[in-house]
DNA sequence: CTAGTTGCAAAGAGTTTGCATGGCG
DNA sequence: CGCCATGCAAACTCTTTGCAACTAG
């Protein structure tokens, strides 16, 4: 285990920079790796993971894996991401979608009231294919 | 489902057995691997990655990966959730609940036609607390 | 100056492939 | 018997760790 992060280096500082510019994309280590270099500023693949791994922790960023791929994917955690209704998550590009919409939030109270079934929204999330994935 | 397994071996069938017994239980190749060694009849693992591929190709396996961890589970695939609904799991007790409602079976095609997202049922599960645990 | 951080290389963990041998049909 | 399947070991991919050099505070 990492111990907690105690300087600010441009090397933290770029990693967490290129999460906030891809929004809600997500992207592997290897693919940083190659951003920095291309870049002229490369950044050691050790490196690149030790602060993955505390961003994690963090909480600044989430770690998880799409079906099928090896590898690790990383995704920037936005505070509105975390809100309590049930997301839509892309199984191929990693995208949660978070959709403001009358019929999914009526899902959890009906599931309660009619099937004594309290939903744990937090751990909840719809997987499929988003519409650009589909194709 | 086709099978691309032209004979019908005693590893082959071990490997699909123990994905029979456990149910709706995950488990990772090296897991069969232990398994078949304790039993008294080893497989290599080489050979039980090769059936789980085929299996999964065939239909009879899913090949997922969880959040965090690295190596990849494999499940048994039944009829019963091959069905298009999504399944309620209790966090506590691990109960499975499958549930013949309408609501809940309009959902997937509700999201797919006015969110354009496709929701892949064998996946999406929503957790929460079952009557029992909740007390 | 001191302790945290970096980068390289080597080690690990998990999965796949090459090849000679064994076994199903 | 002809092939496919098996098992071993080596090759591969992705990630983590050891360690000397470096640098932020």
């Amino acid at each position: 285990m990492e111990r907690p992060r105690k300087y600010n280096t441009k090397q933290g500082e770029a990693v967490l920079a290129y999460f906030d510019d891809l929004g809600e994309e997500h992207a592997t280590a290897a693919q940083l790796a190659a951003h920095f270099e291309k870049e002229g500023e490369p950044i050691g693949l050790a490196t690149i993971y030790r602060h993955l791994e505390r961003f994690v922790q963090s909480g600044a960023l989430r770690k998880y894996s799409i079906d099928g791929a090896s590898g690790f994917c990383y995704q920037r955690l936005s505070e509105e991401q975390e809100c309590s209704q049930i997301h839509l998550k892309c199984e191929k590009c990693g995208a949660v979608l978070h959709l403001h919409c009358g019929v999914l939030e009526s899902v959890p109270r009906h599931v309660f009231e009619e099937h004594a079934f309290q939903i744990n929204p937090y751990k909840t999330v719809f997987y499929g294919l988003c519409a650009n994935c589909r194709e």
